[in-house]
DNA sequence: ACTGTATATTTGTCCGACAATACAATGTTA
DNA sequence: TAACATTGTATTGTCGGACAAATATACAGT
């Protein structure tokens, strides 16, 4: 979505122009979700923002509109543009979530979701384990072979986990466990990838990623689950040291 | 949020004049998620848009941002606006799934959305077995008192039950857990307290309430799971009533 | 003290215009 | 003929100004 990623092999990856509306979104979002806007004040009025922005009021509107639409503001006339409640915000929504893990999400928000992940990815692994078919495991294969061959310190091997879990939510049959789990690890795979140091990378988890393969792959329910299991653990340590690192 | 609710009780609830950008996004949001505009599609210019809803095309436009936030459409120059296929859409935004409610969602989608739920309350009920407060107790229990004294025919004991879950939630400590579950069972629960039909009301679950209540009072996880399982099944046997009793 | 009214401020909507974009068609050249 | 460059064109993106609607605040009246 967000072309986060720099391919630096491409020659000039065409960088789809960030339309004017995205990019205020962006800036004022990550302003509230990183609390430099507080919940329950009041943004400065549309005119004011155009003018600091430099660009028109309907520019400014559209941003509001996309924000509001994560539960982030709400507007009313005479009231202006108020920052809602943290309890309104659509969390899961992956540009928030994109956006909280841009800046240094609070080490409990990073509990929560990893609390959250262990929910329900063994719980995804362990569907895909009963329900997955010929073609799924093909393509899992494929993206094992791939990552073990490229390593994750490229960003082959990057897109090939990225696939990798993609066709184990794909297999699981759930479109809902699809959408829920595919924006939150793609967020904090990226995290993880972009943010750590160049000195202390993080390891390739190989083996655990084949046991959960072959977990799967003979339909073993309770191995599959205890594998993903091990491998959120593996996650959870990674991205916060990832997290430790930033400044 | 929407004001679907209608409490004969109050003299005139302020409606709070739906503006024409949110209108106007319903309907297009629910011609989308009911399969009327079809992935992939063209719709119609944003001029002939305005010209059919009769407004200004900025009023077209904003209805267009929010569908786009929502994953459900994607606006180029000289292409048009195109309906994303459906893995693209935010399924668990709470408006999205009002809007698959309001109209009857494929049976293979109620499934999922159970599924979810099954993974997901059960393990959040244990989570509150564990981490409760007096004070989430002295709410859940208050709510379930309210819910026995009106039962769930009457919009109080619907307030009531809605409290008790949201309580549940919020005992669990886990501000994503009460973000998922929280639209997911307001869209579920408001669908079957609206579409059954007369005849056919859905019985108090009143004893099963008590249960989850009593495990997690007593601090017992396991029991509390089980307990949050059979209520979410009950609840799966009355939607899918009251989806098969529409029209 | 309370109630109703006036006002001011901010968002909501409208209109008309131009710019930017990317597909389609056409022409150009090897 | 075929690959490539150019132009055309339809649609969204942005702009600027204007008016309408809503509502908190201040004020007047009882």
């Amino acid at each position: 979505m967000e072309n986060t990623m720099a391919t630096k092999a491409e020659p000039r990856r065409k960088t789809r122009s960030e339309f004017s509306h995205s990019k205020i979104a962006r800036d004022l979002g990550t302003a509230i979700v990183t609390g430099r806007s507080e919940p329950g004040a009041i943004l400065p009025g549309e005119v004011e923002l155009a003018a600091q922005f430099g660009v028109s009021r309907s520019v400014v509107r559209e941003a509001m509109r996309a924000l509001a639409t994560r539960g982030l503001i709400e507007s009313k006339p005479k009231i202006g543009t108020r920052v809602l409640p943290r309890e309104h915000w659509h969390l899961l929504d992956p540009v928030v979530l994109q956006w909280m893990f841009d800046a240094a999400p609070s080490p409990k928000f990073v509990k929560s979701l990893f609390e959250l992940r262990m929910i329900v990815e063994p719980a995804a692994a362990e569907l895909a384990a009963r329900k997955k078919t010929g073609r799924h495991l093909a393509s899992m294969g494929h993206a094992l072979e791939e990552m073990a061959r490229h390593t994750l310190h490229t960003s082959e091997g990057q897109m090939a986990d990225q696939a990798f879990h993609a066709a184990i939510l794909e297999a699981s049959d759930n479109e809902l466990l699809v959408n829920l789990s595919a924006s939150i690890g793609a967020a904090v795979r990226w995290t993880t990838y972009f943010k750590f140091r160049s000195d202390k990378k993080p390891r390739d988890p190989i083996e655990e990623h084949r046991a959960l393969f072959d977990a799967i792959a003979q339909g073993d329910g309770e191995a599959a689950r205890e594998a993903a299991m091990s491998l959120i653990g593996i996650a959870e340590r990674e991205t916060e040291a990832a997290l430790q690192d930033e400044v």
